[in-house]
DNA sequence: CAGGTATCTGAACAATGCTCAGATTATGCG
DNA sequence: CGCATAATCTGAGCATTGTTCAGATACCTG
């Protein structure tokens, strides 16, 4: 909005669009070591540029880790979209398969980029200071729950959805595969509780489902800074997709 | 173990129990600031005391924390414990009064206390670094979980689960609770989210259940700085007891 | 009382978040 | 094109923090 800069890559003294490269080595940073322990002056120096720059396209550390929190926010349901192609169709396998998918990529995606996933909810995210900030596109426009929601509905109308259930599934659901994911990244349930969470969660809202034991599906590949550039969009593409073998480390 | 000091309050040089005192303003200013914002500093200038004396009996800030969120982990389990005392019985209405109450005094707990909750599942309380000292308290000595485990088998016993269900109830429902508590304290989910979260996880676990809508139980007062003590025990007593009436600011 | 040990102090170091005056570049207007 | 204005970045600097270490102080055992 405010400034015309055409999208440069970067300059001498005019770095072209700072703003771009903050988001995208704090975001890497955050991945590779926890949000706690980014640093302003360590995100500069890794640009080559000074430390008080920072600060005339984020006024705090706390605005420049919420907005890498509003972009991965945004990436979990990227991800979530993009694993729903797999299982179109209005029947009931598909939509039940849709549901289920949901919540698998929303753990995944916690499982492959734990810090990132913390950062989200985490209280930078969360904090009334940064609330004014992140409430709009957390309670409204909160894609994931949007997600659930139709998911829920479409199940529904194939009638997979027991009616005991159906008013506050949504809380529910979204209750579990949040907890899941959570507590598996506190090491308080193992990585694959998921499976028979699923399950669980796909029988309490259907009546009955065949056991699938734990299919092996890709993990989202952890963000290294080898692969550092300034353009957010190709790399959140190249991390969302999920066609590179997963190599958790 | 390693120091026979009596039960001394504070002396001039020597603090009497530094250890117990840094423990309990640290949780204090863990629960009202966050736990990211306390210092080192501040804690020991709020007990007289110079700040390298901390680290004699703690050698990082993440140890001291750490320890508060073992303290704290523990509480919660100690205040699901008092609430299950209200449910006696071996009927199948107990029971099932036992493990919603199980649930609800969880998500009450971390309502009343959010940055102490925060505390326990947050990095400091499970990163690799501290991971050592606290995974065996939480996996396996992991009261929280053994309750729950306990509250479905009693559950069971009375013919109260659906036998589809059995299997992973404990995943599903310890996941949910945990979920709904985190998403409310993330603004995500509306604070009497909880009703409807343990109503429809009871139908999944009984098949039906009279909608209980909202029951004014009371929340747990937050702790201040103005009632300091050095008796961590006693003050946890003091916390932990739910009969003072809700003043949640 | 003497000596050893646990405990605490005080000063210091490096790193951090953040501010501000001023240098440098881009941009829009004549 | 030339110039003024705004945007962007630098460099030095301040206050605070986590942490360390030599040495002072108090307790405890013999």
């Amino acid at each position: 909005m405010a400034h015309t800069q055409s999208q440069v890559g970067k300059a001498g003294y005019h770095h072209g669009d700072l703003e771009a490269a903050l988001l995208a080595q704090a975001r890497i940073f955050v991945a590779e070591q926890g949000a706690d322990k980014v640093s302003m002056r360590e995100v500069a120096a890794s640009l080559g540029v000074s430390p008080s720059a920072v600060y005339h396209h984020f006024s705090d550390r706390i605005a420049l880790l919420s907005a890498v929190g509003r972009i991965v926010f945004d990436d979990i349901a990227d991800f979530q979209e993009s694993a729903l192609l797999a299982h179109p169709g209005k029947s009931l396998a598909a939509a039940s398969a849709r549901l289920r998918t949901l919540g698998l990529a929303y753990v995944e995606f916690a499982q492959a980029n734990p810090h990132l996933f913390r950062l989200c909810f985490g209280p930078l995210c969360v904090d009334p200071v940064a609330a004014a900030d992140m409430e709009g596109a957390l309670r409204k426009e909160n894609r994931a729950w949007n997600l659930l929601v139709t998911g829920l509905d479409e199940l529904a109308a194939a009638g997979g959805v027991d009616p005991k259930i159906r008013p506050n599934a949504e809380i529910m659901v979204w209750s579990a595969i949040h907890g899941v994911a959570t507590l598996i990244l506190d090491g308080l349930l193992p990585p694959d509780a998921v499976y028979p969470l699923l399950d669980t969660v796909s029988i309490s809202l259907m009546g009955q489902v065949k056991k699938t034991a734990a299919p092996p599906s890709k993990l989202l590949p952890q963000l290294t800074s080898d692969e550092v550039d300034y353009d957010r969009d190709d790399r959140r593409d190249r991390e969302i997709a999920a066609d590179k073998p997963p190599h958790h480390g």
